[in-house]
DNA sequence: TGGATTTAATTGATATATCAATTATAATTG
DNA sequence: CAATTATAATTGATATATCAATTAAATCCA
């Protein structure tokens, strides 16, 4: 049996891992009080205001069960508010707070300098290659 | 500000979602009653059987609390039997089960073909540069 | 030797992932 | 139009991730 170091799927595991940790550490440090799968969703929001959940989760990679979550707690913490949907009365619409366009905004270079730092000694083309076996694999694992 | 689509770590993070998924259907499929966590760390509790569960969960870069809880998951599911060892007595003994021996030698091609599948039309020169890169970014996120 | 420090593991709290079941509403269609 | 089907979101249960606090035992060292 081959160890787990030499298998493929263990290091794309720990790499996604490692940023993450290192993504969450740097925006505690910071002061921001997100977590990463929250910035995530807040982010999806803001970039699409008129997307169902359902769309935001496809959007973001995530469960309903988990957006539905997520939301509540973006909510409690005052990132955004909810109101039932004018014409489809099983929707909602989530508005961003000024806090929440605030703080992302403020984020946005600490993000940039996050995966800059990831990123470090990794040429533009082999991220673009990276990239691509990515998608390649996210395409092979639908069967 | 960039849509996630163009974000690698977005990619990233799809793709071990998205095999990890995959992984785990198939195992149910063939009868297995283990979520992938379990098995990766009985997998390194077999191949590392003196090692303690902090080492364990180094090497399969997990929490220690995430891996008490699944060893006694583990142990509840008849797959490991702990014990107090002999000369530490902070420490236990996990030795897997013989159903557990059978059971990950007989999902051992499942699992070859899992990570197969999900290489496919990947060549191996381009996941050796892959596995470069996660390593690479690994080590960047230790800062 | 005995008090301080380190180590191994657990426990509690909160967040997220996943699956299944449920609720409410909207859309379809016979 | 009423019955069926589809859609949007929630809820419950269980597993895992993370952080902090705790317990028990081993080790260190003055």
């Amino acid at each position: 049996m081959e160890k787990l170091d030499n298998i493929l799927f263990y290091s794309l595991e720990k790499a996604i891992k490692s940023y993450r940790q290192f993504a969450q550490r740097n925006m505690l440090k910071q002061g921001f009080d997100l977590t990463i799968d929250q910035w995530l969703v807040l982010k999806s929001i803001i970039d699409n205001p008129v997307w169902t959940q359902q769309e935001i989760a496809e959007a973001a990679f995530k469960d309903f069960a988990s957006v539905t979550r997520i939301v509540e707690l973006l909510v409690k913490k005052l990132y955004l508010t909810r109101a039932i949907h004018k014409t489809d009365r099983r929707r909602f619409v989530l508005t961003p707070t000024d806090k929440a366009i605030e703080n992302l905004q403020a984020m946005q270079p600490i993000t940039a300098n996050n995966r800059k730092t990831a990123l470090n000694d990794i040429s533009i083309d082999e991220v673009a290659k990276l990239q691509h076996c990515l998608m390649q694999i996210i395409e092979n694992c639908k069967s």
